[in-house]
DNA sequence: AATGAATGAGGATTCATTCAT
DNA sequence: AATGAATGAATCCTCATTCAT
């Protein structure tokens, strides 16, 4: 029998633990549950994951990883600062609507157990904030944006980004990525004055 | 026995409920612990409230109404849309640094129990959204701003508002509100632009 | 209601412990059992013991102060040994016949959990070897007995106190402790040849 | 595959049991564990026996006639009673020097899981009972020994071997076997009278 | 009105045992 | 025969809620 066709527990326990917490939250997701819903016994579980919490924080990682890769941002540095802000944002904007219930976990949950996941979480969270710092002074070295605060900057962009999860996962509005990212760029790079 | 008497201990359960969940979250805080922290019996909360979850909620609502009224927006409508986006962001600001508990539950807990209050939250965040929409579409109509997507406009104030509590509420930087803002505001009248 | 005609909550979890435990030994004792023993609910019992564990180690050292105290041996130290000997058998007999179950956890239990128990259930029979090798001592000073090893003559006499407990806590055999111990003492004394 | 590898794939999961019982004691010994030390899978365990309960009971039955053994007990009833005592203490005394974890198992286990263990360990302990009876019968028959209740004496010799168990088991008392045998059946043949 | 002792539903976790390979 | 992945019954413990005082 060819185990590649059929997901491996790990990855079935996996991706029902994604959908029950995503969809329930940590606290009010049931181990049972996600054990229903990956088609195995409860005890199961515990021959891949030591506990709750250790489920949670390898799902969180795995997810965000993903986050990442999806971005798939490998030459961006040598385009100019409003192909990557597009880049970026079209990117996110893409995983928001790809992975509505996934997203709400990586870029929400703030109230996460573990005080090692939480700094992990904090520590991902600077590492994007010093990510666009180093892009925006790069691009006003460049001479490509006018000098002004990068933290600040940065935090209007990645802000900006943030927004746009509750009306795509929860509210479901349809949002084109490509043509959004090209107006808030637009917007972000000549302001809104007439 | 007087009124004064008797409110005054719901508002010490409030105190103490949101002191506790703001720091513990929901599913982590304790009734118990609420009780003592606000110098009380265990029972006599529930003759205040009938759940942990209606107390929460109503915690929750007062909070938020906090918010809006630490906004102080009366006559915001008379002002340009600088000078708005200004006093709302600076009023934002100033909250996150008076409330950096609180802030987290008010702004980024989705992990909330109730369906109901849940539909309440989510509303709260239209009419925010709402809100904003409308204020940028005066403002275009008067000539104020270019003519440009209401809606997108708004997630990105509303994202760059929101960006600023973690930096604040976890990474206790310090900020000044006014020049923020003051900054913020140019950004996005002015873009980015050399 | 005068409360000390009823047994404390506290006391009555304590003997339907002591009922469970010695019945059932630790492991096989279920906190539910011994809750509805008790008369109360499950999560009471966490009100007064904090694990079983804890309940397990008060109830092992209140019966075993019960013993000590049921030897009410106050001013033995006046006696000449062979009433001594023959007042702590008496006493001992005496308490296997009231305590069967009880007796079993206090002088058979070995497989004890905690290691702190363990420890302390070690210092209390050392220090019982102790107090009969210094009674032994002093008969021997005194010329009561003649000069021989305390020490393997303390094992002799404990182990001939322990010995008693299977055939009355299992067997039920019907011994009579007066007789039982005056019999002992003087093979202890005169030997067995003839 | 001939017998002698069968043979010894039991033997080996006897003895891994052993060791793990003895030192864990029977409900905190796992499946798992003595599956490891015997070098083997958990599953074949059950291929020899037939559950945790059954293989504890086999190894106890084993480890009592290993006792017995080491008693090496042949043509002891030819022998005056004196030397009986001694030669049966030296050996039990020498087992519990040798079988230190063991011999908790074998004589202080009282929290045995099976009725039918229980009840089968219980006809053991008087079996020895009554041998020990019989041969202070045949004695008192002889003249070698005073007429005295031989019960009781039983319990006193008995109660005597056991003792020793604790100071060599748990307090690692070094003890010369031939030299306490000799010491001990000198004070039950002639008594502790000056 | 206030209390806190009492409750028991609910849930994470363990581990002996099974059984497909 | 040997295995170990899979299982789920069993159990401790927590904590929101109740209710007698």
């Amino acid at each position: 029998m060819d185990k590649s066709h059929r997901k491996s527990k790990k990855e079935s326990i996996i991706a029902a633990g994604l959908q029950v917490f995503s969809q329930k939250g940590f606290h009010d997701a049931r181990m049972e549950e996600i054990a229903v819903a990956a088609g195995i016994g409860k005890g199961t579980i515990y021959e891949y994951f030591s506990s709750k919490s250790q489920l949670f924080q390898e799902i969180m990682s795995i997810s965000i990883n993903s986050y990442y890769e999806s971005l798939d941002i490998k030459n961006i540095n040598e385009l100019p600062f409003k192909e990557r802000i597009q880049i970026l944002l079209t990117g996110h904007l893409q995983y928001y609507i790809e992975n509505k219930d996934l997203s709400r976990m990586v870029f929400w949950d703030v109230e996460i157990m573990d005080e090692e996941l939480k700094e992990w979480s904090n520590k991902l969270r600077k590492d994007k904030q010093l990510l666009m710092t180093e892009i925006i002074n790069q691009s006003i070295a460049n001479g490509e944006i006018r000098p002004l605060n990068p933290r600040l900057l940065a935090y209007l962009i990645m802000g900006t980004f943030t927004s746009f999860w509750a009306p795509i996962a929860i509210d479901a509005e349809i949002i084109d990525p490509e043509t959004t990212a090209e107006i808030i760029t637009d917007i972000i790079l000549n302001g809104i004055q007439p």
